[in-house]
DNA sequence: ATAGGGTTAG
């Protein structure tokens, strides 16, 4: 017999007043709550002690105990020891259950939260255990989930009450481009129930209101605010940050300069208000008058005002602030209040390009939560301190969904797009914590397929999208069409874009960019046109950077000059150097080397590396070696690691075939180190060598560059990549064609040849063979690849090859 | 046992 049970038999043999007892432990664990927000730890050790002490007395705990224990455990971040409880609970009750939904809710695992809620019997389910649900979604964002719980609540005859109806509301507003009929309807449902007023529903409803686009919501939200008997400062903050968000500044200051009675937390909406539309300097002038006139000061108003500065790039200023708040030590912040203060100023430094300081404020807060680690994560992605990044990653506690998208974003915009594939397939694995990617996620793992040319895993994504219910999310759709586009399929990158209910100017840029990209330089420029005319979306310079490499790439010589004059003269836009680069581009491969010259000796600053490019680049395209060498060297000396420079000089070499420079270039780039990273994309290495392959394929250089070939193709076979065929083939379709016909498509049947491709992709690479019309070059890729008769269809008109010759027709 | 706004990371 143990010592408890010995115990208990003798607690029970006493003549013990059970009630009492019961009591006493139910005073002293109320006595014991407010310790959950001043200190879990001592409240798990003073929890922890009475539980022991209720064990050994042997006392048969009373539910109402039980779910106490429950709760306080939860609250002091022992959820083993609530579940336990809960566990040992013979019939666990609607209090119980509900206690570990919103412990479950509470400590962001909404699964298992539901899980609880799902296996709560019907018949005891009420209003209350609901209302945890709908607001533990409410909280994560998530509104179908609520509005589903909320007509499941009416069908099983509960009535909805203003717990339920703020959470249901705050639900509503966080779903993008919630229907303003919806919102109506909800309203409804809260009149109907009679809710209309209570001072939080109505600043639910009006919160709603101003999420939802049409111009009369605003209209709906000022009248429900207007119709309030009292208002709380809760009131007058949603109604402030709603009219800022719609960008009514104005609107919103007068409802600030009219109040009779200012609610010290007003000023913060105010100010966040100014921030969030990017206007710094009045922000910072109301943070100035507040000060003048005594208005306290919280952890909201530090925030905002350094992330204003931060924004804006006031570093300085953001740094003043930082020493006022150190040096005005009368101003205690506890550390929970404090840290989104500090995690705030780590984002200003590593925004000021001081990321070692961002790195001593992060390493001195004592409890970093995601967010601080988020911070310096994306400080170091920012600044290219990729392993730093890395080894921050590795150590943190919390990978969460913006840490992973964080990783997976850097690690594409710098060149490493498989471990960024590799962490996005990582982590909805349970070992990972089981996160659903987000949009973000999903757009950052789309932009690294489109940068390795992996048409195949881009099409699992868009799939996966769809099933993990995406199709409103503009920035996943942004980035599937730009997939789509980069990997050459330009009519998927259509039916993305046509299929998506709003696209942005995003979207019309990428769409530009894709039908530019692929030939269709006529349709981008139509494109482009119909943007103009369409209301509520504004060209930027990305827009007509867009537009010039479209005409670039369709030889649309003369529209593109057209375009950038009209860009300054109708539009406003100065002409950056990307402008001019494009411009330089577009006369240099069009053949106009001399205008292209006279441009850049006009320019305002020196010509930048990617003008030099240019240059170097229509070199190429037209055999001008002195010019071409020349603009080498200003590029090598301008930037020595610029490998694109390389490149084209050894191109430059090779297309008059002076061998023996050609392997001076690439010896110079060995001793330089000129290396590309090694997770660049290999298909632009693979359109980078294919350019080895002129003609004399038994000099020792091209032998070297088709062994290359072939480990790059045993890689890319391994990691179940296709190879894209856009690299060479966009020098077929950017002019030149009787010339690229004749050479390019052969030298490109010869490359992927070499490649040993797997059956998907030696079909692609014959189609493209074909619809570029090289039969020749079709025929010696198929012979190669050893394949003995394939169809393909494109469009209308299929491509046949059979026992070594080549024929084409129509299905109709 | 349950709620609403203002802050920080993509």
């Amino acid at each position: 017999m143990t010592m408890s049970a010995a115990a208990g038999l003798l607690a029970a043999a006493l003549p013990v007043d059970v009630a009492a007892l019961a009591n006493s432990y139910a005073a002293h664990l109320n006595r014991l709550a407010p310790l959950a927000t001043a200190s879990p730890r001592l409240l798990l050790r003073r929890l922890r002690a009475l539980h022991g002490r209720i064990l050994t007395s042997g006392f048969a705990p009373r539910s109402h105990i039980r779910n106490r224990f429950i709760d306080l455990y939860a609250k002091s971040g022992d959820l083993t020891a609530a579940r336990s409880l809960f566990d040992a609970a013979p019939r666990p009750d609607v209090v119980a259950r509900t206690t570990l939904v919103v412990a479950y809710a509470n400590s962001g695992n909404l699964k298992l939260a539901r899980q609880v809620f799902d296996e709560m019997p019907l018949g005891i389910r009420d209003t209350v255990s609901y209302n945890s649900m709908i607001s533990a979604y409410s909280r994560a964002g998530e509104g179908g989930p609520s509005a589903e719980l909320f007509c499941g609540m009416i069908r099983s005859g509960l009535c909805p009450d203003d717990y339920t109806f703020t959470g249901v509301l705050s639900a509503a507003a966080a779903v993008p481009d919630i229907d303003l009929r919806q919102c109506e309807q909800l309203h409804a449902a809260v009149v109907k129930y009679g809710s209309e007023s209570v001072v939080s529903v109505s600043n639910a409803l009006i919160a709603l209101y101003f999420k939802c686009s049409p111009a009369q919501a605003v209209l709906s939200a000022r009248r429900v605010f207007d119709a309030m008997l009292a208002r709380d400062e809760l009131t007058w903050t949603t109604i402030l940050v709603g009219h800022t968000r719609r960008g009514d500044l104005d609107g919103a200051r007068q409802l600030f300069d009219g109040m009779s009675q200012r609610f010290d937390v007003v000023w913060n909406a105010m100010i966040s208000g100014y921030v969030h539309q990017g206007h710094s300097s009045e922000a910072l002038d109301l943070f100035r008058k507040m000060n003048s006139e005594g208005v306290p000061m919280d952890e909201f108003t530090y925030t905002s005002v350094i992330s204003a500065c931060a924004n804006s790039g006031l570093f300085r200023l953001g740094k003043a602030v930082h020493g006022c708040i150190t040096r005005s030590g009368g101003i205690e912040l506890s550390p929970e209040a404090a840290l989104p203060v500090e995690n705030a100023l780590v984002t200003l430094y590593c925004r000021s390009g001081e990321l070692d300081r961002g790195r001593r404020v992060f390493d001195r807060i004592r409890a970093k939560d995601s967010v601080s680690w988020n911070a310096i994560l994306s400080g170091c992605m920012d600044s290219v301190r990729i392993d730093e990044a890395r080894e921050i990653f590795a150590a943190m506690p919390c990978k969460n969904r913006v840490a992973c998208t964080v990783m997976i974003a850097g690690l594409t915009q710098n060149g490493f797009g498989e471990e960024a594939l590799r962490l996005f397939g990582s982590m909805r694995a349970a070992t990972a914590g089981g996160i659903d990617p987000c949009d973000y996620a999903f757009s950052g793992a789309l932009a690294a397929c489109a940068g390795l040319g992996a048409l195949e895993h881009g099409r699992q994504l868009h799939g996966q999208l769809i099933r993990c219910g995406y199709p409103a999310s503009n920035s996943a759709a942004n980035a599937l069409l730009t997939m789509y586009a980069k990997c050459g399929a330009v009519e998927a990158a259509r039916l993305v874009f046509l299929g998506m209910s709003g696209p942005d100017g995003v979207s019309w840029n990428a769409m530009v960019a894709a039908l530019g990209q692929h030939g269709h330089g006529s349709e981008a420029v139509e494109l482009f046109e119909e943007m103009l005319q369409k209301e509520g979306i504004q060209p930027d310079r990305i827009t007509f950077l867009t537009v010039l490499s479209a005409c670039n790439h369709a030889g649309l010589v003369d529209e593109g000059l057209r375009y950038f004059r009209a860009m300054e003269e109708d539009h406003g836009f100065t002409p950056g150097e990307d402008h001019y680069a494009q411009v330089v581009d577009l006369l240099g491969r069009a053949g106009r080397l001399a205008e292209a010259m006279e441009v850049l000796q006009s320019l305002p600053s020196d010509p930048s590396p990617a003008m030099w490019e240019a240059v170097l680049s229509a070199c190429r395209i037209h055999g001008d070696m002195e010019l071409g060498v020349q603009a080498a060297d200003k590029l090598l000396e301008m930037s020595p690691r610029h490998d694109g420079a390389y490149i084209l000089l050894a191109n430059i070499y090779a297309a008059v075939r002076r061998w023996d420079d050609v392997a001076r270039v690439r010896k110079l780039m060995k001793d330089r180190q000129v290396k590309k990273e090694p997770g660049c994309s290999w298909v632009e290495v693979a359109g980078e060598v294919n350019v080895f392959l002129v003609d004399d394929a038994s000099h020792p250089e091209i032998r070297e560059v088709y062994r290359f070939l072939e480990v790059l193709g045993a890689r890319m076979r391994k990691a179940g990549y296709l190879p894209d065929t856009r690299f060479v083939f966009q020098d077929v379709e950017q002019g030149q064609k009787e010339q690229a016909l004749s050479t390019h498509s052969e030298k490109l049947a010869v490359a992927f040849g070499m490649m040993k491709l797997p059956p998907a992709a030696t079909v692609r690479v014959f189609k493209n063979l074909r619809i570029c019309g090289d039969c020749h070059a079709a025929v010696m890729f198929m012979s190669m690849v050893g394949e003995r008769e394939v169809v393909v269809r494109d469009g209308r008109r299929f491509h046949h090859f059979k026992n070594g010759a080549c024929s084409c027709g129509n299905y109709w």
